[in-house]
RNA sequence: GCCUGUAUGGCGAAAUUGGUAGACGCGAUAGACUCAAAAUCUAUUUUUCGAUGAGGAAGUUCCAGUUCAAGUCUGGAUACAGGCACCA
C-alpha cells in the first residue's frame, strides 16, 4: 500500500501554495464555465453525496483543462436560511458565525478531497459585501415595477410563531412541535414572475438542459389556453369569472364550484343563509394543505353557498355554487364551472350531491362515469355536430360579442413570494412612512445590515423578529426625511441563488454586481451540476432573476445556464436516504482516513451512472481503492522505452477515446471501468513502456489526481499532469483486424466465429453457413431470409 | 392525487441506442504463496438440463404486441424515487 496520506497532503499544500487553479479572464483562451449548486453548509458537515457531486465536476474541470480551456471552478456558501437561525435561537450564538465555523469546515473537506476549486472567489451569500447586492437588485425589481405588496396567506404555528412550508405543516401539524397548525394572512412582498411566463417558457429553446429538467420547468409554468367566462349572479348585477380550457362545454355546465378562499363568500355573507356553516368549512380548510385538497383518492368535502345563484349563459339555467376546497385559490380565478359530464372530478362531486348531468359530447354511457374523449357536441344549440376545436372557437366568438368572455391563456406558475418571517435572511430594503408609504431604500445606504443582538426569538403576532429590535426598526423616510419604520420581512433563501454564478466572475467587485467585461467573457455556465429536487423552483427563480437583469442591461446573457444536468443522490447501503436520524450517515473524512481521497472520488464516480440515486457500499470503495494500489504497483514494471507496446496500442487508443467520450457525456462510471480494462491488459505483460504508463495515468488523473502526479513525478515521465494537454487517439489503431461475429438461426445465437473487420456480405455469410452448428439447424429447412449486419453478426431465417 | 423519472445475477452495475444480455467491480467458491493469517496472484461464478465436455432450454418487474432480431420500440399493469411554491 503506497502512503495516499502523505502523498494526498503533499499535493493539496501544492496546489494551495501555487494556486494552481486559480483563474483570470484570459482572452486568448476559450473558457468554460463548470458550476455545481453551491451548499448550504450544515453542522454535520460534508456527506458523500456531496463528495460524489463535487468529485464529478471537479473531474470535468480537470479534464476541460487538460483539453485546453481556461476553466472557472469556483464555489461558495449559500447560508441564509432557517437551520442557522434556529440553531442561533437555541444557543445564542450570531447565525453568522455558525455560518463561518460550518463553512470553514465545509472548505476542509473539500481541499482534502483534492478538488481543483478556484478558492479566491468564496464568498457566502450572507456576507454584507453579498448581500448588499442582493439588496440593491430588489431595488431594481421595485423600480422596475415588478415588486408589490399582497396578501397572501401562509402556514402558521401558533406555538412555535412560526411560518412553515407545506412540508413542515404536513397533515395540519407543525413538524417542529406536534401543534396543530393554522393558515395566516400576511401582507407580502411579491415578485411580478408570472409577467415572464412566456420567456421562461420560450428561453429553454435556447438552453441543451435535459429533457426531464425542460420538462419540469414547463410543468411547472404549465401555460393552458381556453377561455375566461363571466357568470352573472342571479338577483345581482356581479359576475362569478372563472377559467376553463373547455369553454365549449358550457352547455352542459350545471353547478358552480368556488375556493373556500373566494372573494364572494365574505362581500355576500349576508345574503348566505348558511353563512355558519360555509364558515366553518372555511375553517377546516386552513387546516389541509393543496395536495390533501386535490387528493382524488380522497372524498370531496365540499358545502352548498345558499343563497347565492349563477345564471349560466347560454342556457340561462340557475347554477348552484359549491364551495370546494379542491378548488385552489392560487390557480386561475379560484373558481370553476363544472361539468360533470365529461370532467371526473365534477362527475364525481356531481352523484355524490345529486346534482344533474347533462351530456354535451356524444358517447360513452354517462350512467357509469364521465365521458373525457373526444367526439361532437350534442344539446348544445348552435354548437351541435362541431368538433371540439370548432366549438371552442365558435363559442368564443360567441362570449366575445355578448361581452361575457374572451379568450385566455392561463399559467399555473404564480407570482414569488419574496417574503419571509425570519432573522436571518436578507433585510428587504424598504421603509414604510406614514405619509409617503412604502419608500425604498436609498442605494447609498445599503447594505441594510442585520443587527448584532443576543436573542431571536419570534414575535407574537407573525412578525418577523427584526421587527422587535427598535433600533432596526426606526429610522429616518428616504423621501420625506420623517420617522418611518423599516421592513422587517427579509428575503427567501432563494433570492441568494438567483445570481451567485454572476458574483464568481468578479467576486471582489465593490461596486456593481460583476464587471461587464468579467460577464462577457466568463459568459454563460457551460455545464450547471444540481439536484433534480432543484430543477423547478431554484432553476426558474435563477432564470426569473437573469432575464430581468438582461433586459436592465446589467448582464450580456439572457439565459444564464448554457446546460443544466442533474445527479443521482447516494442512498444508505439499504436503499434509505441518508439521515441523521437515522444513524446511517456516512462521513467523507473517515473514507478518506481510511482509504484515500483518490480512492473515494474514483469509488463515487464508478459507483453507477451518475444521473441515478446509488446505494453506499463500502467494499466497492475498498475494490477501488485496490486498483489505485495496482496502478502504483505497475511501477515494478515500467521499462525505459518510449513508445507504446505494440499489442497494447489497439486498447490504448480505444481506452483514450472511450475515456474522452465518456467524461463528456458525463458517464464517469464506464470510463473508470474502460481505465480497469486497461490496468488489467498492462499487467499481462511483464514490462510496459514509459509511454503506456504515461498515458494510463493521465486519462485516471482526473479521478485521481494526487497519487497519478506522484507517480508522474517520482517516474519522470513528463509535465505535471495538472498542465498537461489531454491524450489523443488514433481513430484508424482503435479497429483491430478481425472480431467475432456471431452466427443466429432463426434469430437464435447457433455460433460463432472470427472474421476479418473487412469480410464482405457474401464472406460473412459463406462461413456463417460452414458452421457446423448451424449446419445442425439449417440442414433441410428453406431459407427464407439472411440478415447480414457488417462487422456484428449473421442471421439465417429458416422455416 | 397530479407531474416527472426508475425497475437487469447474491450485490453495485454495463450493453456502441433495435443486433452476442450481464463488460467492469464487489461478494462467494476452489487453488498458489505462507508455520499461520492478512495482503497478493490464478481459476470458476445468471438459472437449469447435460458428464465439470459438446451442446440444449429459460432469463432484463408483470401482461400483451410490433420485428428476421426487443433490456432497448408500442399499449396496459405493479412497485419505488424526486417535485408539488416558507426544508435546503
Amino acid at each position: 500500500m503506497y502512503n495516499f496520506r502523505a502523498i494526498e497532503k503533499k499535493w493539496q499544500n501544492y496546489w494551495d501554495e501555487k494556486g494552481t487553479f486559480n483563474v483570470s479572464v484570459d482572452d486568448s483562451k476559450k473558457k468554460f464555465y463548470m458550476l455545481v449548486e453551491f451548499p448550504y453548509p450544515s453542522g454535520t458537515g460534508l456527506h458523500v453525496g456531496h463528495a460524489r457531486v463535487y468529485s464529478a465536476s471537479d473531474v470535468q474541470a480537470r479534464f476541460r483543462r487538460a483539453m485546453g480551456y481556461n476553466v472557472l471552478f469556483p464555489m461558495g456558501w449559500d447560508a441564509f436560511g432557517a437551520p442557522a437561525e434556529q440553531y442561533a435561537i437555541k444557543n445564542h450564538v450570531y447565525p453568522a458565525l455558525v455560518v463561518k465555523e460550518n463553512s470553514r469546515v465545509f472548505k476542509e473537506q473539500m481541499k482534502s478531497l483534492g478538488l481543483s476549486i478556484d478558492w479566491s472567489r468564496e464568498f457566502s451569500t450572507t456576507d454584507p459585501e453579498y448581500y448588499k447586492l442582493t439588496q440593491w437588485q430588489f431595488l431594481q425589481f421595485y423600480k422596475a415595477g415588478l415588486a408589490y405588496k399582497s396578501y397572501k396567506e401562509i402556514n402558521w404555528c401558533p406555538k412555535c410563531k412560526m411560518g412553515l412550508s407545506n412540508e413542515d405543516a404536513q397533515g395540519g401539524v407543525c413538524e417542529r412541535c406536534g401543534s396543530p397548525t393554522t393558515k395566516k394572512l400576511k401582507n407580502q412582498w411579491v415578485l411580478r414572475m408570472s409577467d415572464y411566463a412566456d420567456k421562461l417558457l420560450d428561453g429553454l429553446d435556447d438552453t441543451l438542459f435535459l429533457d426531464k429538467v425542460k420538462t419540469a420547468q414547463i410543468n411547472w409554468i404549465g401555460k393552458s389556453v381556453g377561455a375566461s367566462v363571466s357568470f352573472k349572479l342571479a338577483d345581482c348585477d356581479d359576475f362569478i369569472e372563472v377559467f376553463t380550457t373547455r369553454p365549449d362545454t358550457l352547455y352542459g355546465v350545471t353547478f358552480m364550484v368556488i375556493s373556500p378562499e373566494h372573494e364572494f363568500l365574505s362581500k355576500y355573507k349576508d345574503r348566505i343563509s348558511n353563512i355558519d356553516e360555509v364558515t366553518k368549512y372555511q375553517e377546516s380548510a386552513k387546516r389541509k394543505s393543496e395536495i390533501e385538497r386535490t387528493d382524488n383518492t380522497k372524498e370531496k368535502t365540499s358545502v352548498l353557498v345558499k343563497g347565492l345563484e349563477a345564471i349560466n349563459p347560454v342556457t340561462g339555467d340557475l347554477l348552484p355554487i359549491w364551495v370546494a376546497d379542491y378548488v385552489l385559490a392560487s390557480y386561475g380565478t379560484g373558481a370553476i364551472m363544472a361539468v360533470p359530464a365529461h370532467d371526473e372530478r365534477d362527475y364525481a362531486f356531481a352523484r355524490k350531491f345529486s346534482i344533474p348531468i347533462v351530456p354535451v359530447i356524444d358517447g360513452g354511457d354517462i350512467d357509469k362515469e364521465a365521458y373525457v374523449l373526444d367526439g361532437v357536441h350534442i344539446n348544445s344549440d348552435f354548437l351541435n355536430g362541431l368538433n371540439k376545436d370548432d366549438a371552442i372557437s365558435k363559442m368564443i366568438d360567441f362570449l366575445e360579442s355578448k361581452g361575457i368572455g374572451h379568450k385566455q391563456v392561463n399559467y399555473r406558475l404564480q407570482d414569488w413570494i419574496f417574503s419571509r418571517q425570519r432573522f436571518w435572511g436578507e433585510p428587504i430594503p424598504m421603509v414604510y412612512c406614514d405619509s409617503c408609504g412604502w419608500v425604498p431604500v436609498d442605494e447609498a445606504d445599503l447594505p441594510i445590515v442585520l443587527p448584532v443582538v443576543e436573542s431571536y426569538e419570534p414575535t407574537d403576532n407573525g412578525e418577523s423578529p427584526l421587527a422587535n429590535i427598535e433600533e432596526f426598526v426606526n429610522c429616518k423616510c428616504p423621501k420625506c426625511g420623517g420617522s418611518a419604520k423599516r421592513e422587517t420581512d427579509t428575503m427567501p433563501n432563494w433570492a441568494g441563488s438567483s445570481w451567485y454564478w454572476l458574483r464568481y466572475m468578479d467576486p471582489h467587485n465593490s461596486n456593481e454586481i460583476a464587471s461587464m467585461d468579467a460577464m462577457k467573457y466568463w459568459g454563460q455556465v457551460d455545464l450547471y451540476d444540481g439536484g433534480m429536487e432543484h430543477a423547478t423552483r431554484h432553476l426558474l427563480y435563477a432564470r426569473f432573476w437573469n432575464i430581468f437583469l438582461h433586459e436592465q442591461g446589467l448582464v450580456p446573457y439572457s439565459e444564464p445556464f448554457l446546460k443544466r444536468i442533474a445527479h443521482g443522490m447516494i442512498l444508505a447501503s439499504n436503499g434509505e436516504k441518508m439521515s441523521k436520524s437515522k444513524g446511517n450517515v456516512v462521513n467523507p473524512n473517515d473514507m478518506i482516513n481510511e482509504y484515500g481521497a483518490d480512492a473515494l472520488r474514483t469509488y463515487e464516480m464508478f459507483i453507477g451512472d451518475y444521473s441515478k440515486d446509488a446505494s453506499w457500499n463500502e467494499l466497492g470503495l475498498k475494490g477501488c481503492s485496490k486498483f489505485l494500489d495496482r496502478v502504483w504497483r505497475l511501477q515494478s514494471r515500467l521499462s525505459d522505452n518510449l513508445g507504446y507496446t505494440d499489442s497494447l496500442e489497439i486498447i490504448i487508443n480505444q481506452t483514450i477515446k472511450k475515456v474522452t467520450n465518456d467524461i463528456s457525456n458525463l458517464d464517469y462510471n464506464t470510463a473508470v471501468s474502460a481505465l480497469m480494462i486497461l490496468l488489467n491488459e498492462m499487467e499481462k505483460l511483464d514490462s510496459i513502456t514509459r509511454s503506456d504508463y504515461r498515458v494510463l495515468i493521465q486519462l485516471l488523473n482526473p479521478f485521481a489526481p494526487h497519487i497519478t502526479e506522484e507517480i508522474n513525478s517520482v517516474c519522470g515521465l513528463g509535465e505535471e499532469l495538472s498542465a498537461s494537454a489531454w491524450p489523443v487517439y488514433d481513430e484508424d489503431k482503435t479497429v483491430s483486424l478481425s472480431y467475432e461475429m456471431v452466427v443466429q438461426v432463426n434469430g437464435k445465437i447457433r455460433g460463432k466465429i472470427v472474421v476479418a473487420t473487412d469480410a464482405s456480405n457474401d464472406e460473412m455469410l459463406k462461413l456463417a453457413y460452414d458452421i457446423p452448428n448451424v449446419k445442425v439447424f439449417t440442414d433441410g429447412k428453406e431459407v427464407v431470409k439472411e440478415v447480414v449486419v457488417p462487422k456484428k453478426l449473421v442471421n439465417i431465417v429458416v422455416k
